[in-house]
DNA sequence: CGTACTATTGAGCGCTCTCAAAACCAGTGG
DNA sequence: CCACTGGTTTTGAGAGCGCTCAATAGTACG
């Protein structure tokens, strides 16, 4: 059974009135669920699984899902809109960690410590679904391939931040942007919506700040992307008008390396 | 009880010859474990763990764990020694993900694709234990501590990613420098080393490699830090004369980023 | 004792940051 | 309607950090 295309995401304007009705059928698409349908769990596990999700009402701009230092109760769920993840430092100096779109799963890293050690904030209206971790360890030790699906979702958030730790280590201001744009273009795409068209939720700032580029940096590659032809920008409004050239830039391998080798 | 204090780890020179007897007693004090009995993993469980260890024979300077690509079958271990791990481009140009030193744990980010996505190549004689990962799993079905910790294992290791794309993404190569010397000190210090006397197993390019810099920065930072006082470096010999002056450098505050604020 | 590799050191350049200012936008109140 | 205010984005000019290129020195190994 297909679940019901979402009609409601980030890119739409805000200020749009999101029904509890397209709420509660999102919830059922949850990154979760999506993962454990195909490989076997059976409906009546799914039901299981499902009734322990709390939806919770919509949050908007600036709320906090949680912050550092707070007990770890939940993950969360983004059904809509955009929810950025942050570091501080004691002396307010932010690191964002990661925006997180429709269907991906935040809080992750607060299990070992039983704490959450980042902060979460809602970057545009947005529903949020919450998943009581404590139940859905209970629930993981009854229910076998929901064992294995959470250990995969683990991994997978171990293999996507080791993507991040090369972008940062090895690439260009430039690669950077690119691959920041191309992995929001393939997560829009992955949930049905326009992969050349969307709105960005979040500031130059905090785009330059998640990928470790000044401000002033982050606007003039936009620029730059703009004359050359890569994308249209008009402020939070991006088209991606040459995507395959995008997807060369961020795939191409750094010259530096090719010739040496390590021992 | 107390485990037996470890006797050969990577801070010695290379060609010592290491005991079965001493790989044996040192499994036993594996992450996993050590995790687990303070958290009321029952006797005879721990003995369940421990049986489905695998000791191999002790790997050599070069020896794969696995390389990417492989199926996943098994997390690993390091006993003695180390292992680098590292993602390796089309071209042959890799990137050094981690160095991993005795007690850590390796693999944690092949669990989602069931196929490793980096390498493990032992960088010098080590001692590496399996962990067949389906037994692991079938394990923590039977044991509800068990999945905790794991959930918890994943947990740190996403973490700690975390703490490296900050690493990478805001600091100078200074402070990179600082950050994985002090990192090398704790871990040492956390398995009853000297956290200020210990070799380096792995050569500055890798080491450059690793923190996104390029080999004679890191060659001229060590060099720094030796006429700072810092640290006394030869070869591969390093002994950090000046430990808080590493750590204050490593806790400061990039002045950056101080007066501005972020939405 | 050469050969190959690793590490160090120096010189110069380029990318990205910093600083500074102007343009643009949204909301508020006169 | 417009001025005012606080914010974000853009654009420009200059400087510095870290990279590249290149040469030398030191080390391991056959």
């Amino acid at each position: 059974m297909n679940t019901p295309a979402l009609t409601t995401l980030t890119a739409l304007p805000e200020g749009k009135i999101i029904s509890f009705e397209s709420i509660r059928v999102a919830c059922r698409n949850c990154t979760l669920m999506t993962l454990c349908l195909p490989l076997g769990l059976a409906p009546e596990d799914v039901e299981r699984l499902d009734s322990i999700v709390r939806r919770n009402r919509p949050l908007h701009r600036g709320d906090y899902l949680f912050q550092s230092g707070d007990r770890f109760r939940s993950l969360f769920v983004v059904k809509t809109g955009s929810v950025k993840t942050f570091a501080q430092s004691p002396e307010g100096g932010e690191q964002v960690l990661g925006f997180h779109l429709p269907g991906e799963i935040i809080g992750l890293d607060a299990i070992e410590k039983d704490a959450h050690v980042c902060s979460a904030k809602v970057l545009e209206t947005s529903a949020v679904c919450e998943l009581p971790f404590g139940r859905l360890e209970e629930l993981s030790f009854t229910i076998p391939s929901l064992q294995h699906q959470m250990y995969r979702l683990l991994s997978k958030e171990i293999a996507h931040e080791t993507e991040m730790l090369l972008l940062l280590g090895k690439k260009s201001a430039e690669d950077r942007l690119a691959t920041f744009l191309l992995s929001l273009s393939q997560r829009f795409r992955k949930r049905g919506l326009s992969p050349t068209d969307f709105y960005l939720s979040m500031s130059r700032h905090e785009i330059g700040n998640y990928l470790g580029l000044a401000v002033e940096t982050v606007s003039r590659l936009f620029t730059r992307f703009h004359d050359e032809g890569l994308l249209k920008v008009d402020r939070k409004h991006i088209q991606l008008t040459n995507l395959d050239a995008i997807e060369a830039m961020v795939s191409r391998v750094p010259v530096e390396e090719c010739r040496r080798r390590m021992s």
